[in-house]
DNA sequence: AATTTAATGTTAGCAGTGTAAACATGATAG
DNA sequence: CTATCATGTTTACACTGCTAACATTAAATT
């Protein structure tokens, strides 16, 4: 005996959108599947998300607190080299395992981040985590924390992207000097890879 | 006076989504626009591609070749690191300004490159020029020199997607130490960045 | 040269999509 | 109690990927 009125359709519709968006990927999700799954009529969702496009802000809003989570370490003041590689494990982990999510966050889905606040602060909140995070390894100025910074994300953005192409050839690739089998030595010995670049940058 | 058949239709409709993809970017490409493009009935195309990813693989495929091409430098036997920065300038150069083609040749849009013959090639000969020109930099083992090339390829592959959201946000972006303003100081002075970055990544 | 075959084109149609407009319901504010 | 407004539904339009059945013509075979 359901009412007529959902009561909570918006939350529930972005939920399913998360759900749906990481198993099938951004591209399959469609406003009215979404609807049906929720039991309510192909139109409603417009209600609650003006474009599609909207729809995909609000996931994305959603990928980057998780991502922010996933990189949590337990550091109040000393921050060693042990711990940017263990963010940056977690991160590239993410990618990998929410690698669908983080396509919607990282792709063209969603075009202008200024038009969703909301999108534009949990962004902004994932990389100034990153950033205080390199201001508690040493005492930089703020331009060489940003020059750090930024080159750590760039390098693990980066290495999602291609390390999930890996993934996706599989285990069989052929042998050779080609980018996947070179990724995937990266991948087996990622940690150790991870901790010669932040040496080289720290050292900078 | 066309005749029935059109003679050189899948070349055309390469080029011709090409053109669009990378005007519009890759999701609002269609097959039955790029028929009517090209003046052939809406499933034309289907007699020269199976389904639409086999389009984007195209598409992607020339993305590459492109690539490779505008990451060329002209140096025969001495490779320095002027020559990687510039080849890692020209690959983000490329990157920026063919953003939506980009997106296409690294997103999801294609699922596995080895369903596509000549879009692994293309994409393996891409990472093999960028591997022999670091083998031509120093006398290092085939593991350094991988170690090297995914670094820095991870590098600028990871500065494209970030920049590229720099420019979508445009210039008159918040001041602050958020990653759009951190990323447009990086990107103000992406030459002196690589240097740097490759200074200690050579120096490893 | 005639005929078969295969490649390449067309037409018609299905199921699905984003989205707008007009209408229905019911929670809430006056 | 009533009016308003957020939230739901129905209907409809133009578009999409893709399939099946058919038409035309180039190429291969006899």
């Amino acid at each position: 005996m359901k009412s007529y009125h959902h009561g909570n359709l918006k939350q529930e519709l972005i939920d399913c959108a998360c759900k749906l968006c990481e198993r099938d990927g951004y591209t399959k999700l469609s406003i009215r599947s979404l609807a049906k799954e929720s039991g309510v009529s192909q139109t409603a969702p417009y209600r609650h998300f003006e474009t599609k496009e909207t729809l995909y802000a609000s996931v994305a809003t959603e990928g980057f607190k998780k991502l922010s989570k996933a990189c949590h370490i337990d550091a109040d003041k000393k921050i060693t080299k042990k711990h940017l590689v263990e963010i940056a494990c977690k991160y590239i982990d993410f990618g990998l395992k929410n690698a669908n999510t983080y396509d919607l966050m990282f792709g063209t889905a969603v075009g202008n981040f200024a038009e969703y606040p909301k999108l534009l602060e949990s962004a902004n909140t994932t990389y100034e985590n990153m950033r205080l995070s390199f201001s508690k390894l040493a005492n930089d100025s703020d331009e060489v924390i940003a020059f750090k910074c930024i080159t750590l994300w760039s390098m693990v953005h980066g290495l999602v992207g291609i390390l999930r192409k890996v993934q996706v050839v599989g285990d069989d690739f052929e042998e050779g000097v080609g980018p996947i089998s070179t990724a995937s030595v990266i991948a087996t010995n990622l940690e150790d890879h991870l901790d010669k670049v932040l040496t080289g940058l720290i050292q900078n």
